[in-house]
DNA sequence: TAGATTGTTAATCGATTAACAATC
DNA sequence: TAGATTGTTAATCGATTAACAATC
């Protein structure tokens, strides 16, 4: 009856597993769990569980997955066929590339609409997607039901913004700015966190040329 | 003699730290693991360790941690004190918000120059970085001994200008783009991969409002 | 059939948490 | 001193990897 939680190392590679797949060139019609493994890095058998996890449809012994099946169980179970309306909430560089980018809608996001409290900004519209006042913000996110905020604002405003978003209905907040949000604890927050992916880079360096030395 | 090893998880939580520890006011002289783990959603004793490893001047029984010499000592680990020098490769929408935010400087980074193959762009600046043409990447980057370089491209240029950075001598790449980037095995790559974080957020959202909807 | 590959059960590994001694 | 808090050793938990049976 209960579908068994999917651990959290799991979903951060089944992304991963289908855009490796969509790498593929249309000729390769099956695949196997040896092939996805090495491209990526990863443990054979590993993948086989993660796989199992999200593809009812499974592989077959001998011949493996089959690539087109397999992106549509995995593109099915990240719920990209069911795209997630969003809004954004500061439009300033960061804030318009994200807007820019045209990928969302691919990985199951639709941004709605925008918010920023310029008047040059409020009017207009990037990638087609308008930019309104931040005190329309509550009216239609609550009329849409709309549950996502991205925030890309500095940090000085975002737990003040990140207050307007709750009170607008928003559950889950996915955090740009480098500010820590308050939130009640039924309200989930991602930090996109530069700083971390930074400490990471410069620590593997640094071990890396520290083995390359004592070579 | 060996410095112990420090887990992944540990380095990344270091920076999260640090960030609790700049958002107190200044009135606050000192802290307690307790207090750390209350505000950012951990455990206590973890909080302990993760400080142990980073902190060689420690906390003291009864009064905790000292906050400015706790963010040194953080900061010292993270080498935020010994920038690093890095180069951003395609100055469009994204590489430009990247350019212009100024908060790498305190995180470790310094972006020396940027790339691009559009003649509009090559010769301008972004905050006082310089945008040169992808030719002169070899030169430059093997002349300053940089060997961090930044993917913000389109997918369709990564690979190619990926072996560039390492015939530059780019040791290792923080890859925005969505590409999957074949490399040695001696170089680091770090994707930023906006997918596993929509993910992450998307699964989190429909568990969250099972939860809710159960009650 | 034999061999490749899947999916699962068992063993290992590493990270988190609990218990506790040390100390200011 | 008593109590709060640190740092560390031991126990638990969860994820990865190894072993293996099933099967195309």
């Amino acid at each position: 009856m209960e579908k068994p939680a999917i651990s959290k190392p799991t979903l951060q590679r089944l992304p991963i597993y289908l855009n490796y797949l969509q790498s593929l060139p249309k000729s390769v019609k099956t695949t196997s769990a040896k092939q996805v493994a090495l491209a990526l890095g990863l443990n054979e058998v590993q993948v086989r569980k993660d796989l199992s996890v999200a593809s009812p449809n499974g592989g077959k012994p001998k011949t493996g997955y089959e690539v087109e099946q397999l992106k549509e169980d995995l593109e099915e179970f990240l719920g990209y066929h069911h795209p997630k309306e969003a809004i954004l909430i500061g439009v300033g560089k960061l804030g318009t590339a994200l807007l820019s980018f045209t990928g969302f809608q691919q990985l199951g996001m639709k941004i709605f609409c925008a918010f920023d409290n310029d008047p040059e900004k409020i009017g207009k519209e990037i990638n087609h997607i308008p930019i309104a006042s931040v005190h329309e913000m509550k009216k239609i996110c609550l009329e849409r039901q709309i549950h996502i905020g991205i925030l890309t604002t500095r940090p000085e405003p975002a737990q003040e913004l990140c207050n307007w978003m709750l009170e607008s209905g928003i559950l889950a907040i996915w955090n740009f700015s480098t500010a820590l949000l308050n939130v009640p604890e039924n309200i989930i927050v991602h930090n996109e966190n530069l700083a971390v992916s930074l400490a990471m880079i410069s620590h593997q360096l640094d071990e890396q040329q520290k083995k390359e030395s004592a070579v």
